[in-house]
DNA sequence: CCACGATACGGAGGCTTGCTCCGTTTTAAT
DNA sequence: ATTAAAACGGAGCAAGCCTCCGTATCGTGG
């Protein structure tokens, strides 16, 4: 696994971190990735501890909450998520849609994470940080293109993403339904009034509001 | 002479239910709602049991799972909102936006009922199914009338219905979040370019197709 | 190189819950 | 009242969670 570097703190007076805990830390989550992806989320711990040839008592120092263990397991793959979103060619449109695309992959790389990953997304750990940032820099780009109307917010588009990678996940018989329920997503998004071609990129914001008021 | 009580029942070999199976079976439903009600769908079952006077063991052969009798308890809530229904004023779609609120009410009923929801949705119950036709009927309307897009199915729909319950589930503290998710789902089912406010009673599946394909 | 204090490790053990199995009791029919 | 089918009850075992504390390991200063 990955070298990870020390976290922020590091005082003059404090120990080096200790190569024992760096060790374990690390078959601790490569056990985790291997458990989580044979049994799904709700594998036993101690059968992770196991496998990482570590006591129970160490699992539980390092990761105090299967929550704690499993956002920690999910980060490096998020983070490269949001990374490789900066490729993404196409319409703003297009690049969201695939990028939510991607979140539900990612979503269903272990059994049962879906239902855990809206709170993956609010743990605040690096790579849900730079997946909220990354999603953001999306939507506001199409948002400013007038392609996505402008009272949308990050967190309920994601937390929608969240929602369809539950959908998804429960009914694994049709394969082509998350490109449906993305494509749904998406279509909501857009202003309700064709961007006819005239949605130019240099406008601040075209204000084509929908008209759609709820209350009724 | 044999089975005279038995002209009432189908079949002439069956014995008549047994009355305490009734009563034990009501029992373990109204302590059930008690106990979900209380400490949601994850509480144990031996408080059920507890709460119901029976035994463990005849809870499990009414209720083979948590499922059956998270099922079973939820039941009669989903029939009233089927018909309920009903009586939904307004447009198609503000009927089919109101049916997928009260749905993704009755899914917050229990703590933890959100993410079992889909699995209650396909158990085939009488409850189930009876929301499943109602939420067709809604649809289909809205569709021929061109409000909704002709290739959207209701399993997806519902599908998204369920995944928005357990995405709204998750983030407590945004009361409003679950009308703004839902309206998302409502704009993302509509045609592209605005209804033509001609409601087309005789024509069967517009074909107002998105003519979004996935893929490239 | 060694001694030592700080830190981390390990896993036994206590607790909760799930679920099964089978001797006992209740029921409906005769 | 008798009888057999059906249902009941709960002891008991398995599995998992998580804590606690005696023991082992690490980094450091001498």
């Amino acid at each position: 696994m990955r070298n990870r570097r020390a976290l922020l703190i590091e005082t003059p007076t404090e120990r080096a971190v200790r190569s024992d805990v760096q060790r374990n830390r690390a078959l601790l989550l490569e056990a985790a990735a291997s458990v989580f992806s044979e049994r799904g989320v709700d594998a036993s711990l101690e059968e992770v501890a196991r496998r990482a040839k570590v006591g129970i008592g160490t699992l539980y120092r390092h990761f105090p909450t299967r929550e704690a263990l499993l956002v920690a397991a999910c980060d490096d793959r998020l983070l490269a998520l949001a990374q490789q979103s900066r490729d993404y060619a196409g319409t703003p449109v297009r690049a969201l849609a695939r990028f939510f695309e991607r979140i539900v992959d990612h979503a269903s790389m272990y059994r049962g994470l879906a239902e855990s990953f809206g709170m993956v997304l609010q743990s605040g750990s690096p790579g849900c940080h730079a997946t909220t940032e990354e999603g953001r820099r999306l939507l506001e780009r199409a948002q400013r293109e007038g392609e996505v109307k402008s009272d949308i917010s990050i967190d309920d588009v994601l937390a929608m993403t969240a929602a369809i990678s539950i959908a998804a996940s429960q009914s694994a018989d049709d394969e082509k339904r998350i490109g449906r329920l993305v494509q749904m997503l998406v279509d909501g998004l857009r202003p309700r009034l064709g961007p006819s071609a005239s949605a130019k990129p240099g406008g601040g914001g075209k204000r084509v509001i929908s008209r759609r008021t709820r209350g009724g």
